[in-house]
RNA sequence: GCGCCCCUAGCUCAACGGUAGAGCAGCAGAUUCUUAAUCUGAAGGUUCCUGGGUUCAAGUCCGGGGGGGCGCACCA
């Protein structure tokens, strides 16, 4: 931190020699590095290195906020914060000091106020981060506040905030400038406390249930786990390339294979493809995989995952998002995807049908199509555009072809269908689910079909991943897996449409240079 | 990638094609119970950039570029 002689003309007076394309801002901003620097030149320390508080303002409200009007506790305090309104009103000025935890009015008298206090008074500007002493009481209105004696600057806003009524509303800044979001937007600020008690909620569910967090490679050789393109990348020291994490659940299985029976991962994942208000290119998922369960199993675990940080995070289960409602009540309806499918259609498919007839199927529902699909994809696709958009409260749909699922396991009833589940709420996948394929030769073939469809040109299809067979080959135990969407979990919690919303720094163009 | 919309003071927003305005913030002043405090005064602008046109007149209408938002398509 630097304290240069102010370069900038308003210190000085003369009006003549200044302007050369001088800005509102640039004059907005000079006026309190000018303020900051009387205070330096005072001899009060501008940037001071610590400061000892003694009281946040949610503790007093929950102690004092019963208090009648205009009563004194008696109670000394040093409080620290963001000033962010000011209210002078003579010889008395009005306050609000917002700390991590709340706000509390601060009430500054000049005839209480130190003689060291009202020089620094004079110099506060709003956005300012300050410390300040002063008795506990309660306003004649009845407002808990501070009796403030002294007052210091901890750090001075050389830049002029957003306004204080309507806060920062160009979600481009919003995005770009989150700290300036965070601090002129108390709806901001809420969403991301409900994204933070989100993820510490799956984290305590999932530790109670004796799972152990683990951390798997980022940058990988060849990324698998999921259908989707990757980032590419380059190491210097290996002269190799690599590809950013689209999932992590081949490492997490293979951990299972090594002996740990309950794995999981908070993950970010990384995926190449298009943005928009329900895909971010950098997304979190909470993957987990136990040992000796099934995919009735991860059902079982991703209801209680959820609900146990819709409770904890918002402690509701109703939440509205646009115009729907959406009730989170357990337990959640599992439904046959080929069932659902037939009361859609008006006739049962099956991926064994000839792949003409769905796909005569798919065109009566204007579902798009690609030549080289099979039975079993385009089954996926037609669930996918009509079945999905319908769906409001939680669903589990069971029961999806193998062809798009090709680390499952085929279910002993049908070896075309997989053991997998999805859950569904408010038209978007939630979570992803299946007893996971720990058969050696039949992932490998899984895999080798998947390598047909990258020969053709399909970015998306899975490349195959010897490493992963020959982890199987080891012995994967019988294994349940889950794939839960935190982004998404966290939008319905806050009631936010854009996933942009609860990304503290989503990925932008970067700013065009000023 | 395609379509529609937006970009004006630090922030939030105005301006039938007709001298670019208001509120907040800031500045000067008044005010010892305000809480979007109030009142008075003065100030604050490369209208995103760029080129052209109808025109006496362009923030506004047309072309190109930049950034953003929404919808469609791929994906979770």
């Amino acid at each position: 931190m630097t304290t240069e002689p102010d370069p900038s003309p308003t210190s000085e007076p003369d009006p003549n020699d200044e302007q050369a394309g001088e800005s509102t801002f640039d004059a907005l901003s000079a006026e309190r590095r000018k303020k900051r620097d009387q205070l330096g030149e005072q001899g009060i320390d501008p940037y001071p290195l610590r400061f000892d508080r003694t009281a946040m303002a949610a503790e007093l409200h929950e102690r004092h906020d019963e208090l009648a009007a205009d009563v004194r506790t008696g109670e000394n305090v040093r409080m620290a914060g963001r000033l962010t309104s000011v209210r002078g009103h003579g010889k008395l000025s009005f306050a609000t000091l917002q700390d991590v935890s709340g706000s509390i009015q601060l009430l500054m008298q000049a005839s209480v106020l130190s003689d060291q206090a009202k020089p620094v008074l004079a110099t506060f500007d709003l956005g300012d981060w300050i410390g300040a002493e002063g008795e506990v009481i309660t306003s004649r209105r009845g407002e808990l506040s501070l009796d403030v004696t002294e007052l210091w600057l901890l750090s001075k806003a050389l830049r002029p905030l957003p306004d204080k009524w309507h806060g920062l509303t160009s979600t481009d800044t919003r995005y770009r400038q989150r700290e300036v979001d965070l601090l002129a937007n108390p709806e901001s600020r809420r969403v991301f406390d409900i994204r933070f008690r989100t993820v510490a909620a799956l984290r305590k569910e999932m530790m109670g249930e004796d799972f152990v967090e683990v951390e798997t490679p980022i940058l990988q050789p060849q990324a698998g786990g999921a259908l989707a393109r990757p980032f590419l990348t380059h190491s210097n020291a290996l002269d190799i390339d690599l590809s950013l994490r689209i999932a992590p659940e081949l490492y997490l299985k293979r951990l299972v294979v090594g002996g740990f029976e309950r794995v999981f991962e908070i993950a970010r994942n990384f995926r190449n493809e298009g943005i928009d208000t329900r895909h971010s290119p950098e997304f979190t998922a909470l993957e987990a995989y136990w040992a000796f369960s099934d995919y009735n199993d991860g059902m079982d675990m991703t209801e209680r995952l959820v609900v146990a940080a819709a409770r904890s995070a918002t402690d509701r289960m109703n939440f509205s998002v646009g115009e729907r409602s959406i009730d989170l009540t357990p337990p959640w309806p599992r439904r046959q995807l080929l069932d659902w499918l037939a009361e859609m259609v008006g006739r049962r498919l099956h991926p064994t049908d000839p792949v003409e007839d769905v796909r005569a199927v798919c065109e009566k529902h204007d579902v798009d199509i690609l030549p080289e699909w099979g039975s079993g994809k385009l089954i996926f696709e037609l669930y996918d555009t009509i079945v999905l958009p319908t769906v409001v409260d939680p669903v589990f749909v069971c029961g999806f072809p193998v062809e798009v699922s090709p680390l499952a396991r085929h279910s002993n009833d049908d070896p075309t269908m997989a053991d997998r589940f999805e859950l569904c709420i408010d038209a978007k996948e939630f979570a992803n689910g299946y007893s996971e394929l720990n058969i050696p030769e039949e992932q490998e073939e899984r895999f080798s079909h998947q390598a047909k469809a990258v020969a053709q040109g399909d970015l998306e299809a899975m490349p195959a991943d010897l490493a992963f067979v020959r982890s199987l080959e080891y012995g994967l135990p019988p294994t349940a897996g889950i794939g839960v969407g935190v982004d998404r979990l966290v939008m319905l919690l806050s009631e936010v449409e854009a996933i942009r919303d609860v990304i503290l720094f989503p990925m932008l163009r970067p700013e065009a240079a000023s």
